[in-house]
RNA sequence: CGGGGUGUAGCUCAGCCUGGCAGAGCGCUGCGUUUGGGACGCAGAAGCCCUCGGUUCAAAUCCGAGCACCCCGACCA
């Protein structure tokens, strides 16, 4: 390509919202540029960058028995109601009208015509199992986009759902599709943990998420310092730290004034937050529908209410913190809130450590007043009992072996794949069945594993880059070549070699970015660098004389000066 | 959806407080000089000052409403 005819244009400072370092140099450099919130284009540069990723995940699929298909952005609702998700995912679905009045959805996901499709055309064992993926455009009316292309509202994915006979097919399907996700973030040079994560509103039990750790990312993950747990905060189980086990005291109705936090509570009797329980209010909007009801949540005060696991305990697709008028309406004192003599309406949910620990300070459910040694069982009892608790720096790991527990350690990151055992959550809702081997209907059993495609443009950026620019892992980087051609309409002897050079590098088969612009050398190696192809080459009147090519990596510090003659040689080398 | 912020030339921003000709740098066009790390000179083109309404002799500037975008949080297969 030359960069006379290119499309598209580098920019000296990137655009005031581009808040990460990869959506700067990806704007920057001409890659993509933002039509509105969450929403962009890919310039020419940006696209080839994509074209490499996908066709790096097109055949680690296909390695691992993929097949590829391409099922329709515009689906009619009528499937997502069969699916239940019309309803739990109604704040991510956009939808649509026809002009017959028809309600259509634009596919945030496709395990529905997947499971459509799958059912029409599978009809015995003989059928199955098979691993059906596509890239396709997915959209989402994400309510905050960010981050560039990290979190954005029309994305291009790739995701791929297994069809087995049992548990065991799946457990096939699932670890070749897990062996292809290592080769691909492998292939792309991005470094990633692989964690336990919850399987959220797609359902199903099991599934793990592959997260490049940066700073800038929007999920948070607890690792292990001692073993190889690693896990979602969302999910993450650790044991509590424990409280030194006491006499049982008696309980005792102390005046507190003003005293409405745990901190407070904490600092006004001398104690640790560990010695207080912890009551949090919430409604929870039941996944199947229907009215919301109270939820009582009770926790140790030295920890917090993991809202995940709450919700996914009592099947809500949400749950929200209680307004002071839904606290009125179950006659409950705001700051003093007490799960002694609760409203029997109430479910009532302890974590784990207040069963644990003994002489809790509570509320009273008086205004001013706290109780003091309160016990679990003695004093009051939960519905459930159940971990419900957010896992945080320090907190010790629960999956560790043998007799030193390691401490998990917290980061953020970004979600860049996610496979699931989804089990027959959609194959049942769709009757899908297939005749086995003794004629007996049996219904499928279903995994199903997403790859963004543009987050990991964006991660190969993060994970890739000096102060200059994008250093491009080869395997995705827009062209193997960049040529740039010093003084090329002043000098006739470097438009003549660079030209040559440059035809002979494609019939090679090599792909080349040409710059034979009429620009100062200083602003083709500024370009040159922010753009991040790997290898640079520069033919100039001064490299003529010595009839040399001057070769320098990109991640390299200096140059090196290559006989004419060998140039091509030596770049079939670098880029075998 | 809660909190905060920003909308002025393609991009980065000044001007707004204290109302009175629409500005700078980069980029773009032309000419010339330059030519190994975003070089220089001269001459240009380019803005419905986010939108609508109000106040005023006069609004980019003051007031009201709306919209868009960004950040933090909530949400997120």
């Amino acid at each position: 390509m030359r960069m006379s005819k290119q499309f598209g244009r580098t920019l000296r400072q990137a655009p005031a919202d581009a808040e990460t370092i990869s959506h700067q140099l990806l704007v920057r450099g001409g890659f993509i540029d933002q039509l509105s919130a969450g929403v962009y284009s890919y310039l020419p540069l940006g696209l080839r960058v994509k074209k490499n990723i996908e066709s790096i995940i097109r055949k680690e699929m296909n390695t691992a028995d993929g097949i590829e298909v391409l099922l329709p952005t515009i689906q009619p609702s009528a499937i997502w109601e069969t699916s239940e998700r019309l309803f739990t995912m109604q704040d991510v679905l956009f939808k649509l009208e026809d002009k017959r009045g028809r309600t259509m959805v634009l596919g945030p996901t496709h395990e529905e015509v997947i499971t459509t499709l799958f059912s029409k055309f599978a009809n015995s064992y003989r059928d199955l199992p098979r691993t059906l993926y596509q890239i396709q455009t997915k959209l989402r009316d994400e309510t905050r986009p960010r981050g560039g292309l990290v979190r954005v509202r029309e994305f291009t994915m790739k995701d791929a759902y297994s069809f087995d006979l049992d548990e065991k097919g799946l457990d096939v399907s699932y670890s070749l599709m897990v062996d292809a996700y290592y080769q691909i973030f492998n292939t792309c040079q991005i470094p990633i943990v692989s964690v336990e994560a919850d399987s959220g509103a797609i359902g199903g039990k099991g599934s793990q998420e592959f997260i490049f750790l940066t700073d800038s990312g929007e999920d948070t993950v607890l690792i292990c310092d001692q073993c190889d747990y690693a896990a979602n905060q969302e999910k993450a189980e650790f044991i509590r730290p424990k409280k030194t086990a006491a006499q049982t005291l008696n309980i005792e109705k102390i005046n507190t004034p003003e005293i409405t936090t745990i901190d407070q509570l904490a600092s006004f009797l001398n104690i640790d937050k560990n010695d207080t329980a912890k009551s949090v209010l919430y409604m929870a909007m039941p996944r199947t529908g229907g009215a919301s009801f109270p939820i009582f949540a009770v926790i140790r005060g030295d920890l917090e209410i993991n809202e995940v696991k709450l919700m996914n305990l009592v099947d809500a697709r949400g749950i929200t913190p209680m307004t002071d008028e839904e606290l009125s309406k179950y006659n409950i004192i705001s700051g003093y809130a007490s799960p002694i003599e609760i409203n029997s309406e109430i479910r009532v949910i302890a974590d784990i450590s207040i069963t644990e620990t003994v002489n809790l300070v509570a509320g009273a459910n008086e205004v001013d007043y706290h109780f003091t040694n309160t016990n679990y069982l003695r004093d009051w009892v939960a519905t459930d009992i159940a971990d419900i608790a957010i896992a945080d720096e320090g907190h010790i790991c629960a999956k560790c072996t043998g007799n030193k527990a390691g401490n998990l350690k917290i980061s953020r990151g970004i979600e860049m794949g996610h496979v699931f055992r989804l089990g027959k959550t959609y194959t049942s809702a769709f009757e899908t069945t297939v005749l086995d081997q003794f004629g007996e209907q049996l219904t499928p059993i279903m995994g199903c594993y997403g790859i963004g495609i543009d987050r990991i443009l964006s991660a190969a950026v993060e994970a890739h880059h000096d102060q200059d620019g994008i250093i491009w892992p080869r395997e995705l980087s827009p062209y193997d070549i960049h040529l740039t051609a010093l003084n090329f309409e002043q000098d006739s002897e470097v438009s003549e070699e660079a030209t040559k050079l440059y035809e002979d590098i494609q019939v090679e088969g090599l792909t080349v970015l040409f710059d034979d612009r009429d620009e100062n050398p200083g602003v083709k190696f500024k370009d040159a660098d922010l753009i991040g192809i790997p290898i640079r080459i520069t033919v100039s009147s001064r490299n003529n004389a010595e009839n040399v090519v001057e070769l320098k990596l990109r991640n390299a510090e200096t140059s090196e000066k290559i006989d004419k003659e060998n140039i091509i040689e030596v770049l079939q080398q670098l880029s075998e």
